[in-house]
DNA sequence: ACATTGACCTGGGAGC
DNA sequence: TGCTCCCAGGTCAATG
């Protein structure tokens, strides 16, 4: 499902029910995720209680009382609820967390791109956080830092900002969406990124992230929140999913193309 | 160092 | 109804 304000939508529901809770049990299905669970996992959670979980980028982070951290990626097609009565195991639930309190966090993923990883010292957070670029919705990114960060790079801007060492947290849906609203062509070169255009598209990008989050993210296919609602910013949606549809802006239909293997959706009117 | 392609998986929908 | 093909909110390793 996933791109930033999906799982800040899953982070902020988790961090009101497992602050100060225990680990009183684990279920680990049979099929790994993308990697194998952490060695020892069960083992090194029981008994341990919850702080405040956070996110950074598309990771959803669950701080634990002897200072190790659940990591959570949901790859394509994750899913977490949060769950107050026992119901059935089913085919695609990987790993089940019982807390003390009665309540249980659910992993579901059909695709098991996702992963599950144990943060036990500063070398494995390193090696899982520290390429990543700023957090849009951070001072860290502005105009300036995005210019001089795009402005020699071939690269187009829509493969530049689904670049997570530039910024982190933007997917497909949201890229489309942040370079139709900034009017900017998703396959301008970044060195053809003017000082302005980097103004706007930073702004656009703070906007869309913003309301996105409000909006509990966007359901198209996978994505729900933790209790079981839909993601509404599938109805600000203007171009990711529209094409053959009228642009909001010049009423002329919404292309689709492949670009780096992945659809874009644009205005070639509106998008220069 | 960089860009491009394919691989990892399953399920759902389109088209025949 | 059933088959085949193509598509999907992400990343990473293996190419050129």
């Amino acid at each position: 499902m996933p791109e930033l304000p999906e799982v800040e939508t899953i982070t902020r529901a988790l961090k009101k029910v497992l602050v100060g809770e225990t680990v009183k049990e684990l279920y680990l299905g049979n099929k790994q995720l993308r990697f194998p669970y952490p060695k020892n996992f069960t083992k090194k959670i029981i008994g341990e209680s919850f702080t405040v979980p956070f996110r950074r980028a598309k990771y959803c982070i669950l701080p634990l009382s002897n200072e190790n951290k659940i990591v959570m990626h949901l790859g394509m097609s994750g899913q977490i609820r949060i769950l107050n009565e026992k119901v059935k195991i089913e085919k695609h639930d990987h790993v089940i967390i019982y807390l003390n309190n009665g309540i249980y966090i659910k992993y579901t993923d059909p695709r098991r791109f996702g992963f599950i990883k144990l943060i036990e010292n500063k070398k494995d957070e390193i090696n899982l956080f520290n390429a990543l670029g700023p957090e849009p919705m951070s001072k860290f990114f502005n105009a300036k830092y995005f210019y001089d960060k795009i402005n020699n790079k071939n690269k187009t801007i829509k493969d530049i900002l689904m670049d997570q060492t530039i910024v982190a947290g933007l997917g497909n849906i949201y890229v489309n969406e942040c370079l139709f609203l900034s009017k900017t062509s998703p396959f301008k070169p970044g060195s053809k990124i003017t000082f302005k255009n980097s103004e706007t598209i930073v702004y656009c990008i703070k906007l869309i992230i913003k309301k996105a989050i409000l909006k509990g993210g966007t359901s198209i296919r996978d994505h729900i929140q933790p209790d079981g609602k839909l993601g509404y910013f599938k109805n600000n949606l203007k171009v990711y999913g529209k094409d053959k549809k009228n642009c909001n802006f010049c009423d002329q239909k919404i292309k689709l193309i492949k670009q780096s293997n992945r659809s874009t959706y644009f205005c070639e009117f509106c998008q220069k």
